[in-house]
DNA sequence: CTACAATCTGTAGTCACTACAGGTTCAAGA
DNA sequence: TCTTGAACCTGTAGTGACTACAGATTGTAG
């Protein structure tokens, strides 16, 4: 088991996660700040990627910056209980299912209107019928 | 039919979109400029009210500002067919359902999570443990 | 030793608002 | 008419989660 370094470019690329937004996470106090080299280039190690592999599936999963902090800190207390995380866990997990309810009423929304439209080449269009209408 | 004179606030009450917003929406173009007093303050007519409706009701189906912008010249410069409302209309509709199947995937994921996980007092947590695997 | 790829810092831009600060105008009651 | 206070004005800065530079420095392969 040897120590691996990374320079942020293989980091980025082993991660999919890009430059900039990797020194952003440094800033913001998301990930570790890592040692440098006498010039000042970053030089991670595997905890660095272990890190960042979190964060990142954090974020596919949708958590904001803000939860991933705060699951990121319970763990790295080493103070977290199972219920606690899982408690997160279940409080994202509904709202992700509010904006699919939302995004299924607009879905709905437009697919009824793009079915009533003619699709012709007249002004008569149901579309702008609709959105135009007065009433509030 | 009475000419409606409206201040901003009690546009902003009609039609529920909040006055820095209307400001905001005038600024970049999307809202027309209405007259104004001799102080200065806004007064808007029933084409105001008209062209703010769409614009609510746009947003409200997730149309972006870009979207609603390219809508509206279209329609205010009359030249629009139903044809092009309509493609318009499609595009943003398959932008919906993709977001729809991203967040569904979101759901299944933190479904499962939530599900494999015990809930106790121990730190013997299952979503720690897949949200820090170290295979990318 | 040179060339150039990679990295550095810092700032500004994105989207669609929201939230002030500090000032002016309007409308209703005395 | 005067006064009060609500409503309005402009302009700037902040939000979240990045992205995109500019301009300088460092690292490394040939």
């Amino acid at each position: 088991m040897k120590r691996q370094k990374l320079t942020i470019g293989t980091l980025s690329r082993e991660t999919g996660v890009n430059i900039e937004t990797i020194r952003y996470y440094e800033k913001i106090g998301l990930l570790a700040a890592p040692e440098r080299t006498e010039g000042g280039h970053r030089v991670y190690d595997s905890d660095g990627l272990k890190q960042l592999i979190f964060i990142r599936r954090c974020r596919g999963l949708g958590f904001s910056i803000e939860e991933i902090l705060s699951l990121s800190d319970l763990v790295t207390a080493g103070t977290y209980t199972c219920e606690e995380v899982q408690s997160k866990t279940e409080v994202h997990l509904s709202d992700v299912r509010t904006k699919i309810k939302s995004l299924r009423k607009m879905e709905h929304a437009l697919a009824t209107l793009v079915k009533e439209c003619e699709g012709g080449k007249t002004q008569d269009c149901a579309i702008v019928d609709t959105l135009f209408e007065l009433r509030v």
